[in-house]
RNA sequence: GCCCUGGUAGUAUAGUCCGGUCUAGUAUGCGGGCCUGUCACGCCUGUGACCCGGGUUCAAAUCCCGGCCAGGGCGCCA
């Protein structure tokens, strides 16, 4: 059967569904989750972007076309409802539609490899083939509910806090931090990168703006192969000028309360339906790196001071530091040029983790000309190819501090998710690149 | 990049150590039938699988080698 156009108009979503309709006329559209049929009862439950409906398609009830179409419903079709609201507890949301008028819009040719409920799921390779189709699954559906609260709170903070919202360019000239890999590309007759941090671009903002946040991709070329890396991922970038270390830290506790605290606020139906509640933070502990080490040689992990902290190390830290805390004042030599050193080996940096997880890293940046110059030379890196960035510290610049939030290893925090890709809609690793 | 583990119906798994009884078990899905208040509906019934290639053996899902793919750990990295 071909339908000519949508032939309805939508005049509720499921959300909008509800006990004091009774007796109305409304118009529903969504995906069938499932058809329980018990003979001479049908029950069809759809969900749009709101949630799930139910449909009871009732013999003698309904009109013979609705129940000859009935028949051909089967999870995932797609279908379009114009019927009375019934009222009755027996169906979800206190009412249910008795269809006057059904539409099928489209019947899967096949089903997917998954269940849309139950608990038997397979493996995450496999629905990422499908990604849009997993999506349907309610639990996916709550991690990018959540997700898109948690974003809309970080843009609320910030700019309550005075910070400009910006965009810097992703592709880039030459590597910011040396380090990670990049990913070369071809820019005209030139090769360029894609940009692992906007962390120049925000310095020189401060100059102009004082205050300036991005949330934008960065890109790391990187082999990884862990839960937690992503080759394409979400970073949201902080930069506030006359703000050491200190206070660089203290926006980021502050958002991080600020959004765990909205999300909570916001996503109740999810995190239900996820059977988790994020942690509500309170007081984040900050250790210097010099305990962190020493706490991992309790449990002995053997960790060279100056070395970064390797997952056993972060391991053993982890097991007595339970969520969020800073590990403060890491050794120079093991971070990139533009962040202060101290005169002891040590620097103005700090990192934020949540148990072995890193989910943000920042730090007191050096604000002088001729000190930074030093440091790109001492880091075996070439002044001339950071000249278009240097020359704008002749002008003036502020000191100043931030920091850069690894967005989705946050809402993994968020959401109780181990593997990364889940809270990413289409992840990009080592070995995806599609869809 | 290195190391370890694994690959059995659409999906999730049992069986593999110790080769034969596996005509490969179970759950769920799917097809057919029954069911007028389900909500992981229920009941009856049918359907469907040993990753690919080579080797050992009378005999391979099971042992060996290679390939491909996946999962985990390490490293790199945030």
């Amino acid at each position: 059967m071909r339908v000519k156009g949508i032939g309805l108009k939508r005049s509720i979503f499921s959300g909008q569904l509800g006990p004091e309709l009774d007796g109305r006329e409304e118009v529903l559209f969504g995906w069938v989750m499932s058809v329980r049929d018990q003979g001479g009862i049908k029950f069809i439950i759809i969900s749009d972007k709101d949630g799930i409906a139910q449909i009871t398609v009732k013999k003698g009830e309904v009109g013979k076309r609705v129940w000859e179409r009935a028949k051909r419903i089967r999870e995932h079709s797609c279908i379009g409802v114009r019927g009375i609201v019934r009222k009755t507890e027996k169906a979800p949301r206190g009412a249910e539609i008795v269809p006057k008028e059904l539409r099928v819009y489209s019947v899967p040719k096949k089903l997917p490899p998954f269940p849309l409920f139950g608990s038997s799921l397979p493996k995450l390779d496999k629905r990422l083939d499908i990604r849009a189709v997993d999506l349907r699954r309610p639990k996916a559906q709550a991690i990018f509910k959540i997700r898109g609260s948690a974003l809309r709170a970080i843009r609320d903070y910030l700019n309550e806090e005075g910070f400009l919202e910006v965009n810097t360019p992703k592709i880039i000239a030459s590597a910011t931090e040396g380090g990670a890999a990049l990913f070369p590309l071809l820019y005209y007759d030139k090769e360029a990168f894609l940009t692992q941090s906007p962390q120049l671009y925000k310095e020189q903002l401060v100059m102009a703006f004082e205050r300036v946040f991005e949330i934008a991709p960065a890109f790391r070329a990187e082999p990884s192969k862990t839960l937690s890396h992503l080759s394409e991922f979400l970073s949201v970038d902080v930069e506030c000028a006359f703000v050491d270390m200190n206070g660089a830290m203290e926006i980021l506790e502050g958002l991080i309360g600020y959004v765990v605290h909205r999300v909570r606020e916001e996503c109740k139906e999810q995190f239900k339906l996820l059977g988790f509640e994020p942690e509500v933070p309170s007081g984040m502990k900050r250790i210097t790196y010099d305990e962190a080490v020493e706490l991992a040689r309790r449990h002995g992990v053997d960790v060279d001071w100056g070395e970064d902290l390797s997952s056993m190390a972060l391991d053993a830290i982890a097991s007595e530091l339970k969520g969020y805390y800073f590990i403060t004042g890491w050794p120079e030599a093991i971070k990139p040029f533009y962040i202060k050193p101290r005169k002891d080996g040590r620097s103005e940096s700090f990192d934020l983790m949540y148990g072995d997880l890193e989910i943000a890293s920042g730090g007191e940046r050096i604000a002088s000309k001729r000190e930074l110059m030093r440091r790109i030379r001492d880091k075996g890196l070439n002044p001339k190819s950071f000249e278009y960035h240097l020359k704008v510290f002749d002008y003036g610049m502020p000191p100043h501090s931030g920091w850069g939030l690894g967005f989705d290893r946050f809402m993994m925090v968020l959401t109780g998710q181990k593997n990364v890709r889940e809270v990413t809609l289409f992840p990009r690793d080592q070995f995806r690149l599609t869809p």
